[in-house]
DNA sequence: CGCCAAAACGAAAATAAAACGAAAATAAAC
DNA sequence: GTTTATTTTCGTTTTATTTTCGTTTTGGCG
């Protein structure tokens, strides 16, 4: 019954383009693509079965059931986790010392919880970390150069590997979509994950923030392995196999205080 | 539950009416949206649910209890020469070109008036511009890597130059912070100027915004001179010495319809 | 102050506009 | 010639707007 049918090109892209931008309305499809309304109604209803599209009248988003409402919407969704979990890692990094800052909501709200720092170098391929952080003086805040993607405001692509390559920074930041119960680290966007992996490579201490609902959700692109983190900082206690595998690695889990 | 709704078109542009004039009675709303009262008035009740809005018997405010102005909300404000010139330009530019968008309040009153274009790619070392310009999905934003300057959000270097280098654009749209009576272009930050240089080199056409304070203000760092500019939009008519520079040179100057 | 009329208002019914799905017609690929 | 993809057509459904009407607010005026 669940007929698995390959998508064609154009198909792939809208899906690409919902992913990046949350959501999409049939005018702006029509503003990409030279096709009828009619075809893309149909493009869409067949994302719709076949992947965690969702449509509404006049456009269709990327399935809010189980995550990504556009970028606000997800701001407010689960602030008390993330924030908890930003002011541990703010108080885990020293002042004068130099970070990565990568994509993510998590990422953001360090980002926020870094303002009352000194003296911090940041490299970072967040739109929204750079607003965030530009304007203290004392802060020096280097932005990667790429694409950048309407859903979130990440810069992606190429040149933002290579710009970051050039880079050897005390900490990496990186918040991810989705960790496995093997403990396998999980994104949406492959070229997202491309940057992730090399800010990992940058990076003396690599320092890992998701909250308790990363383990619950499932992404697409492989990025890496929790161990691979140096510190994990979460909400809750993961899960136990997960868990196992940060004590026989060694990988210290930060919890909040409480 | 908190229902959110996204705007539209004549409800945003409603929004921005009001952020600009502080207020606005129905009557003038009428006299500008050809649409019937009881519209109006439920775009009001939804605008005020949803935004700072506040409504008053026969017409809405902007929200008097947040006298904070946000960086964003202080550019609206001052809707007078700069959006002018802005939708000047906007006009001039077609669909489906590729730009380079520089460092300045004017470029960035320009960005918002490119919000209407359709697929448009954007190259931009301005962090507030990548801000306006990334969410709509048609439009390739792409930003240059460096440092940002916390004055402004600019970004700024070495690295900014050679990532400008790679490419060749459609339109460089520049603004600057001063003309001298001469002609010569002048900016305050030595690195700012060195882009804007290869914005200059790298656009087939060179769109030069200003408003008319340029012409009694002074710099120290020599950018150029306007007879570089293939366009120059203004919202006056510029001195006579530089009218005649514009005249010699066959330069077009584009002032306001009105 | 209290009363009235004009204007503004909200709720809901009526109408207009758009988005929709199904299927036929057309175009493109094989 | 057959298959597949796309566009066109058309009747239906959803959404947006206008119209209608009874109520509330405003600003005189006795």
């Amino acid at each position: 019954m669940n007929e698995k049918k390959s998508l064609n090109a154009r198909q792939r892209q809208i899906l690409q383009k919902i992913q990046e931008h949350g959501s999409l309305t049939l005018d702006e499809l029509q503003s990409i693509f030279d096709v009828s309304p009619q075809t893309l109604r149909k493009d869409l209803s067949i994302l719709a079965e076949q992947t965690p599209v969702e449509r509404f009248h006049g456009g269709a988003n990327w399935g809010t059931s189980i995550e990504n409402l556009s970028y606000q919407d997800r701001q407010i969704r689960n602030p008390d986790a993330k924030s908890v979990i930003a002011s541990e890692v703010a108080a885990y990094i020293p002042n004068n010392s130099s970070l990565f800052i990568n994509i993510g909501t998590t990422t953001e709200a360090i980002a926020k919880a870094l303002l009352n720092h000194q003296s911090l170098q940041i490299v970072t391929n967040n739109l929204h970390v750079a607003s965030i952080l530009y304007q203290k003086p004392d802060f020096r805040v280097i932005v990667a150069s790429g694409e950048v993607r309407s859903r979130d405001g990440g810069i992606v692509g190429e040149s933002t590997i290579d710009f970051i390559r050039q880079f050897r920074l005390d900490y990496g930041i990186v918040g991810i979509s989705a960790i496995d119960r093997d403990g396998t680290l999980l994104d949406y966007d492959y070229r997202e994950v491309r940057v992730a992996q090399t800010i990992v490579q940058q990076s003396r201490e690599v320092i890992l923030a998701a909250d308790y609902s990363k383990f619950s959700r499932k992404a697409m692109v492989e990025m890496g392995h929790i161990t691979q983190a140096s510190h994990f900082f979460t909400d809750q206690l993961p899960p136990r196999t997960v868990q196992r595998l940060l004590d026989q690695k060694q990988i210290p889990v930060h919890l909040p205080a409480r």
